[in-house]
DNA sequence: ATTCGGTTGTAGCGACCGCTACATTTGTAC
DNA sequence: GTACAAATGTAGCGGTCGCTACAACCGAAT
């Protein structure tokens, strides 16, 4: 039983449990080995738990790959609407339970942790910049625009306030020309 | 030494190392009293947090009220910018890196977490609808839309990534008329 | 002076934590 | 078949956790 079978087993159960209080009994059971095993694989609780981040990662950016429209959107409201429509639905909710606290982590200043959130963020910038109508005038800055509105969407969706990011959408959505 | 006086002292602890890794004999020690006697005045763990969740709510609200301009502001705008500027300064720090763990544990589905960050959401929105100026013609649709640009500045900051935070509202402030 | 309820200290329980020492099994090369 | 290294199981270490039993202290009412 290697890493790179492991890894898969790790990832589903942290999704489902998160990372706050994870403990590595609990977490090897789930993947049917012991926490011998995982300290044999990882080393440490601590390496164990960053190269799980980094595999969570690349699963999420090719979730957010899959889910995503591949060509360009016509204009910077559609692309914001689609990518709202992608990541706000069921599929992405244990992504984004993580994703809070890795933020959280990121935020008290653990460096594994923020690299891992910054590299998400640049991520789904590139991802946004890519989609963008071709002729856009300022693709980084309105990429930018759309990832905060995004990012603040969801952070309402999680605690619980849907209803305050799906007004704020509608509003920006409304202020932003359909001709760009 | 009641709760009223203890109250400060925890939280005090707390905006420091941060709810995570919360224990009770650190905490009563920076306190200057045992875990013994916050059981004995708070009855449970959980019931401490949950107290100690609402009071640092109240006083979150007074910061804010504190650092806020007072009267109306001119535009949807101008009130936009009054908000990030009070509220992304380094004096808000230690309440952000708390609020990044609220909201993990809400999203995580617990209660009473869910219920502080609802209140506190609802506080902020309750502000920005009484700052936007008078003639606004929808002073609800605007609100939701500042404070959802708000919160994701925030978590890009929390994240590291200020520069995206920074161009997001640049260019939010821009699609924003100065007429309205 | 005594009683008594509210407050505090001491000590420790049982559970879980990350991690490790040590022995054993297993697979493989000779 | 034997030797050897990788993989795995067993058991437990030292530590921290939330919480509690028990006794002592204290100030006020009688």
């Amino acid at each position: 039983m290697t890493r790179e079978i492991l890894l898969p087993l790790l990832a589903a159960h942290v999704l489902e449990h998160g990372l706050a209080g994870l403990s590595l009994r609990p977490l090897a059971a789930a993947a049917g080995t012991s926490d011998r095993m995982l300290l044999y694989h990882f080393g440490t609780k601590q390496r164990l738990v960053a190269d799980l981040l980094e595999y969570l990662a690349a699963r999420y950016a090719l979730a957010l790959d899959e889910a995503l429209p591949a060509g360009r959107a016509t204009s910077r409201a559609e692309c914001l609407a689609d990518v709202a429509a992608a990541t706000r639905g069921e599929a992405f909710r244990p992504y984004l339970m993580l994703w809070w606290q890795i933020v959280a982590g990121a935020a008290q200043g653990e460096g594994t942790w923020r690299a891992a959130a910054g590299a998400i963020m640049g991520q789904l910038l590139g991802w946004l910049e890519a989609h963008l109508p071709e002729g856009d005038p300022n693709p980084a800055s309105a990429a930018r625009h759309i990832l905060t509105l995004i990012e603040g969407a969801q952070m309402l969706d999680a605690i619980g306030r849907a209803d305050i990011a799906d007004a704020a959408l509608a509003a920006a959505l409304a202020a932003m020309p359909r001709s760009l």
